[in-house]
Parts: structure tokens; C-alpha cells; sequence
DNA sequence: TTTGAATATTCCTTTACAGGAATATTCCAT
DNA sequence: ATGGAATATTCCTGTAAAGGAATATTCAAA
């Protein structure tokens, strides 16, 4: 997994961004005004997302259009699916034979230990 | 979304990281070893992953055991959902064909266009 | 109680990056 | 050709963050 998609998202200007495109295509100004930034902030922001890839632009006349890239949230996807056991809390069954093992042995180390029969 | 989970895997190492742990838990001292970085690094990466609760730990005697945290990668899941039907390329059908349009045109404008010059 | 192993923290330096302000560029209409 | 709108770029400054090195902390065993 490229480290850069990350990055691009991890500052919260841009992470509105792409949530804002999510809706459609927008327009630099437009960007700008919905967020309520400056048109040269928009811009180098855009500049980072379409160097990451999760953008793509069109020359309409001098305005600049753009939009989502498909692919980048592919990766994502793919990505995360091998998290999936994970997130649904789905291990296999010697990890969770494991896990109550430890927290047994932890419940005695923070109790009196009484021995177990 | 939250910004901060994307923030601590946009670093390099830590993506390593969680890379390493999802293979299973593991100790700050393996987990050095492993990346082939330094053990204050490896501590400072672990920090912030778990501040950013992408990881949990577990006190054992003098060593500290790191694992992943369900949580995040659940949210980021349900992030991701909303782009599916970007990811799928499942646009409707009023968008494809505007796009088809504009592929089109775009076409034409980088071809030699006899009519010109 | 001392020792050594594992880990965390602090201090320092360097670099990356975000916002502000100003300016350059590009395009259409006139 | 010129002016204005939309956008990009540059320069500046402050700040966050990463790695290196050294040190502090914590724990078990002897």
C-alpha cells in the first residue's frame, strides 16, 4: 500500500475535499466557497491530490474541473480486505483461545490469586 | 471521517507496522527488529498509533505487547463504502455518457484538426 | 538491593508542509 | 490587442514531525 494516498488524506482541507467531490465534479472556486478557503489554498491542496492520484482534472475554458479517481479507493479496498478479519472481530480460533488464556493469567497477577481448583 | 488515522498511517514505519501486527501481536523490541530501526523509533511510531487508537498494549512483565484495534480499520471501512459506487466505476448513466462525450472531444482537440492552421 | 533487559522519554537538529499575501498565467469576450 | 475572471505559482513564516543520541524508567531475577 502506497503511503502517499494516506498522506494525502490525512489533512483535514483535503479529506473535505474529496468528501465534497464525492458529490460530483467541482470547480476550484467552487471548491473554494464551500469550504470557505482561500482560491490559492484550494489550489495547492488540489495540486497534492492530483499528484497522489486521487484526483484528475479537465480544462473547461479557464476553469479547471475536478474529479474523483476511481482507482486509489480500489487500492484502499483491497487493502483494507485483509483487515477484514480483523474489523469483523473474526479470528481464527487459536487467537481466541489464546486472548482468554492471557486474560486469565492477568486477572491473577492483579488479584490475591486464590489457586484455581 | 477522522483525519488522525490517516495521519499515522501516512508514515512509512508505522504502516509497517501495522502491516507487521496484523500478522499478530507483537513486542516493541521485535517489532525494531524486524523494520531494522532504531528501538526509541519503533517506541515513537507505537505512541502515536496508539494515541491515534490503531493499537492497543499490553503490559507483560518489562515488555509491551502491540496489536491492532479493531475499531479503525471498521470506520475506515464505512468510509470507504461511500465510494463504492466511484470504485466500481458504477457511475449513472447520465455521467458515463458526459464523460463519453468530453473523452471524445478531448480526442479531437489533441489530434491534427484539419481544419486548423 | 543490585543488575541487566526492555521500553519510554527528552533534547537536538533538520526537513516538510500549511497558510497568508502577492504575483504570474491562461482564457474568453469585447 | 485588452481587460477581467479563474486558476496556478512563488515567497515568506511558523510549526509539526522524524531520526539520532543520550538518558530515564520499569521489571524480574539473583
Amino acid at each position: 500500500m502506497e503511503t502517499t494516498t494516506f498522506s494525502a488524506l490525512s489533512e483535514p482541507n483535503r479529506l473535505r475535499i474529496v468528501e465534497l467531490l464525492l458529490l460530483g465534479p467541482l470547480t476550484v472556486g467552487e471548491i473554494a466557497k464551500r469550504l470557505d478557503i482561500r482560491q490559492p489554498q484550494a489550489s495547492k491542496h488540489l495540486k497534492v491530490l492530483l499528484e497522489s492520484g486521487l484526483v484528475e482534472v479537465e480544462a473547461i475554458a479557464n476553469r479547471r474541473e475536478y474529479r474523483l479517481r476511481p482507482e486509489p479507493f480500489r487500492q484502499l479496498t483491497t487493502w483494507l480486505a485483509s483487515y477484514r478479519d480483523l474489523w469483523e472481530e473474526r479470528f481464527d480460533n487459536l487467537d481466541i483461545y489464546l486472548k482468554r488464556l492471557q486474560d486469565q493469567s492477568n486477572d491473577r497477577t492483579s488479584e490475591p490469586t486464590p489457586e484455581e481448583s
